[in-house]
DNA sequence: AACGCGCCCTGTCCGC
DNA sequence: TGCGGACAGGGCGCGT
């Protein structure tokens, strides 16, 4: 579910609530969250450690503790959530942070493929070293854009989405940054041109900068930390709008599937 | 090495 | 009303 957009407003949220507190009591309730040591150790790990400062890298919610970082993964459908923000459904609360102030911190996961780790300095270093460019930072170029594409040969929405690239775009934003780019989604990466790479580039920042704006896109699951919807869903302008009049020209929007992913586009306007 | 695919899991919707 | 299949925002590991 969670883009770039979803995941810097939760970290947007949370930087707001949670520095300075004290984690005072860890339950998981569903142990399979958990990556890389049992659910014991985990909730000992944290239990007693003041959380720092909380950040994003790619999709993921980085909270600096004491000596070590809990990163969060929302997955498909994982939320976290101050609790008392909208109702939960109980039967899919994963882990319940209890804080020294009497809140909660939950993390909820209908299908549980979200994640939960503990990293040390050290190997979140290793870990992060593996991530590509932050779409909304300074390596982010249109040069660097079109140097990278040309070695590869895959569609350049699957290019797009590939986290060891670009991090941060998804199935939403690659479908909406190419339709404002104009660019056909089975276009090969190393066939764009630079002027199309320039086009690209500006799309992607431009439609992640919009979206979080609007607090992100809320098609079924996605939350806040305080349990609203997003905002961007209504001013999408392809995605899942197969049948629908391109908002430029009117042609119907199409949808194929790309590597296994629903892909929308104009096949008027995308070249 | 790069690439495509299946899988992890639950819920919802659609056609029959 | 029930049932099977397709599909859903992500990411990993496998085989080729």
């Amino acid at each position: 579910m969670p883009e770039l957009p979803e995941v810097e407003t939760i970290v947007r949220d949370l930087a707001r609530l949670l520095p300075g507190r004290r984690i005072r009591r860890v339950e998981v309730l569903r142990p399979d969250l958990i990556e890389g040591e049992s659910a014991a150790e985990f909730g000992a790990g944290l239990e007693g450690q003041m959380v720092g400062e909380v950040t994003r890298r790619a999709k993921n919610i980085v909270i600096a503790l004491e000596d070590e970082r809990l990163v969060v993964n929302l997955g498909m459908t994982g939320r976290l959530l101050m609790a008392g923000a909208g109702e939960v459904d109980e039967k899919h609360t994963g882990v319940r942070f209890t804080l020294d102030d009497g809140r909660q911190l939950v993390y909820h996961d209908v299908r549980r493929f979200g994640r939960l780790t503990r990293y040390s300095d050290e190997a979140w270093r290793a870990w992060e070293a593996r991530l590509g460019v932050e779409p909304l930072g300074g390596e982010f170029t249109s040069q660097w854009l079109h140097e990278q594409a040309a070695r590869s040969r895959v569609a350049i929405k699957t290019w797009l989405m590939d986290q060891r690239h670009v991090v941060g775009v998804g199935n939403i934003y690659a479908s909406e940054a190419l339709f404002r780019a104009k660019l056909d989604p089975r276009r090969a990466a190393n066939t764009l041109t630079a002027p199309e790479a320039r086009r690209l580039h500006d799309a992607v920042r431009a439609v992640l900068r919009d979206a979080i704006e609007f607090r992100g896109t809320t098609l079924l699951d996605y939350r806040d930390a305080s349990g609203e919807r997003g905002g961007f869903a209504e001013r999408l302008k392809v995605y899942g709008r197969q049948g629908e009049p391109c908002p430029v020209c009117g042609t119907p929007i199409e949808r194929i599937v790309q590597g296994g992913r629903s892909t929308f586009f104009c096949p008027r306007c995308q070249k």
